[in-house]
DNA sequence: ATTGCTGCAAACGATTTGCATGAGG
DNA sequence: CCTCATGCAAATCGTTTGCAGCAAT
């Protein structure tokens, strides 16, 4: 199941030029650094990672990068992601539907999801609150923190109204 | 994977008399209330569960379910972990392994989770600000919010340590 | 007697891996 | 050239489902 639609506040401007050259930098440097090749298939990702917003599923991702080719397979845009992950321009993120999705990293602000159970819509909200909690716990714990996932489950105002028929069976 | 151990702080003691009580009280009657029947593998399934803490996977119960009934299917515990979940005995948490675990609801504090990456390890902590912000973000985006999941990565103090064995490749 | 339950085997969906072929440095 | 990447098919893994025989009401 994927969203139907994501609601967001908060929006920043699509990646800038000047991000833009950052993160191809970036992903060379990672690639480069790990003895990894450059190909037209990884640019081909990467390019239309960056063009993306909000959370993706990497079969939604597939689905935009054999826009731009589509002889690209399944396997190689999983491989991609991870590298993506890897060099921080993407992290996963894990809703409660078994699906991992993939989201804008890079120097990008803390921030948390609040997800619709009933038609799977996500918008994400930030809080300095949590953040500062993430540090304090990790003090507390003498661990070493390098993120944190929070998301708040509930249902939108217009899967609340009277039983619509929208709304699916809570898993 | 399966975490080796459970740190936990502000520890409780194991469900009192009272409480199981309670609990199956609660069971039976959700049991009866969607016109289920009454059986002796959910029994099994639910007293053992009532004998758990912390987190712990379908396949985890499964191995503790048939130390008292070495005939009991996967496939029941699965049926019967969601039955304990529908009447608000369980919930589900996702830590980002892909394997859903289950911990003990009815009347238990809000609580969040700090898991190490290194060795798989988790402990919980209470924050009174996180449930604040649950509140106070359901409010702003109009949702009705049933729940939220809060969790911090990092790593622990001894996977910390001069790169140990103990760590693994973090996926 | 009904009707729901169990446990097995098969089905599933997301993700990973093996491998022969092809492209990059 | 040698090494790594690709894409396909097959394998995995957790979880779900179909079904025939069995137990609970």
């Amino acid at each position: 199941m994927t969203p139907p639609h994501t609601i967001r506040i908060d929006d920043h401007p699509a990646v800038s030029q000047a991000e833009l050259k950052e993160a191809r930098a970036l992903f060379s440097r990672h690639i480069k650094s790990v003895g990894l090749k450059h190909t037209t298939q990884r640019d081909t990702s990467l390019e239309t990672y960056l063009g993306t917003r909000d959370h993706l599923s990497t079969e939604q991702l597939l689905q935009l990068v054999r826009q731009r080719d589509a002889k690209i397979g399944l396997t190689t845009v999983y491989r991609t992601l991870k590298l993506l992950r890897d060099c921080g321009l993407a992290s996963e993120v894990a809703f409660h539907d078994g699906v991992v999705r993939y989201e804008h990293q890079h120097k990008r602000r803390s921030h948390h999801h609040m997800v619709c159970t009933g038609c799977g819509a996500s918008a994400e909200f930030f809080s300095p609150e949590v953040d500062k909690v993430e540090k304090e716990i990790g003090r507390r714990f003498d661990y070493d923190t390098a993120r944190h996932t929070f998301q708040i489950y509930g249902l939108c105002e217009s899967c609340r109204k009277p039983e619509r028929a929208t709304r699916e069976k809570a898993r």
